[in-house]
DNA sequence: CGCCTTCATTGACCCTGATCAATAAAGCCG
DNA sequence: CGGCTTTATTGATCAGGGTCAATGAAGGCG
């Protein structure tokens, strides 16, 4: 079975609103794929022919100056949408950053899709509104906040976005980041050592512990919230 | 006449799609406003009933942290949308920089009508993913470029959007800013001053002149090019 | 025209975060 | 387990850009 029923069923947020024909012909209309840690699946630049939904697993949205400096511009959990619907060429590159699995799409062929289906296309105007104040409230962290601003910022939209359903306690159990250090500091317009250097005096000053590499418990929420600014 | 016809028609970009009768539907809806510089339609945080078309003038989104520190996260042009179909609050707020000209809609109704015309709603859609590829653009200025490569972008980024037409000469005609210095630092992520003595700078160079406190002639194209990365 | 306000430029100094370099701790795999 | 690679931490130093302060130039208006 080489479609994609299965995945686009169960993501509830682009699909809810299409009858269960019109699911079963976007369904056949996707491929299934892993990818690995690491791999990237679309380059800056580059022509992209396809969309896809995430379905398991990480990845990361990356814009790179000429001279190699990278900064992470968006980042992709599972029941997100890659690519650029409507466009032609990717503006920035996306990596997994764990294993993942994708059910992929030629754009043309989703386009079409999407054109016919208007309630299919309400929930990608939705998601692009969001993903896009998203950014711009990223925007401000950027320009204007200082580094332990940032990482406390970075934790609390962590810990809100990594988990399950709202409202959980993720916060009270702890939770697993899908970052390394470079890659926060990448998220954050900040070096690997800076990054370094907030998140252990955070540490020694008693807000958060940090069990292992990834693993980040959050002890006093409101003095974060206050350093988040 | 109260209603926005005239502006809606001059829209093509959105509108280009609609029958004369949904046109007129969608003109009758509308409220044509006159706003001054420096006024603020929206708050940020605060609970936005319209969305808005502008018609002439130039306004900016700005978010801000607890201690007044501001950074501009888009800037609005003619033709372009303001407001958050399908949204509640206004995760930033909405200010006029020059004159401008809006043609306003509550945003039920609006949102209505556009549920009912894919075509409308298709358009929105193309629009909001070409304003979030440009936020992630702007994500890579704020968080890796230098203060000589933020101001060079942001000169040739002007000069590309200010253009009437897609490849007009407005380079080398020369062209006027709509802002003042502090809002291209608030643009930039940088204070006054930096943004200043860039500039100056890059005039001592020769790369540019300044005839007057808005005004741009980019004298090098070339080499600004390069010092954008 | 001349006053006054706003906006921009320039200078001196300092601090945050980058850079360079070394060490330490985890993961990986035979 | 022990060597090897990758990733993270820590230290020392430096510089880009922020901050504070003064000056200068434009625009607004009676």
């Amino acid at each position: 079975m080489t479609d994609c029923l299965s995945c686009i069923v169960r993501n509830r947020a682009i699909c809810a609103s299409l009858r269960p024909d019109e699911l079963l012909l976007l369904g056949r209309m996707g491929r299934r794929q892993r990818v690995s840690s690491g791999h990237t699946l679309l380059w800056e630049g580059d022509d992209a022919p396809v969309v896809a939904n995430v379905l398991e697993g990480v990845l990361k949205l990356v814009a790179a100056t000429a001279d190699g400096r990278e900064q992470i511009v968006g980042i992709v959990f599972p029941s997100d949408f890659i690519g650029r619907p409507f466009g032609k060429e990717s503006p920035y590159s996306v990596s997994a950053i764990s294993e993942a699995e994708l059910c992929i799409f030629h754009r043309d062929q989703f386009d079409e899709f999407a054109s016919d289906h208007p309630h299919l296309q309400q929930k990608l105007l939705r998601r692009t509104l969001a993903e896009l104040d998203r950014a711009r409230r990223w925007m401000l962290l950027l320009g204007r906040k200082s580094a332990s601003e940032k990482v406390a910022s970075f934790l609390l939209e962590m810990a809100d976005r990594l988990s399950p359903s709202p409202g959980a306690a993720v916060i009270s159990r702890g939770f697993e980041l899908p970052f390394g250090r470079q890659q926060i500091a990448d998220i954050l317009g900040l070096t690997i050592e800076t990054t370094s250097r907030q998140l252990t005096k955070m540490r020694a000053d008693g807000l958060i512990d940090l069990p292992s590499r990834r693993k980040v418990f959050i002890n006093d929420l409101a003095a974060l919230n206050e350093m988040a600014g």
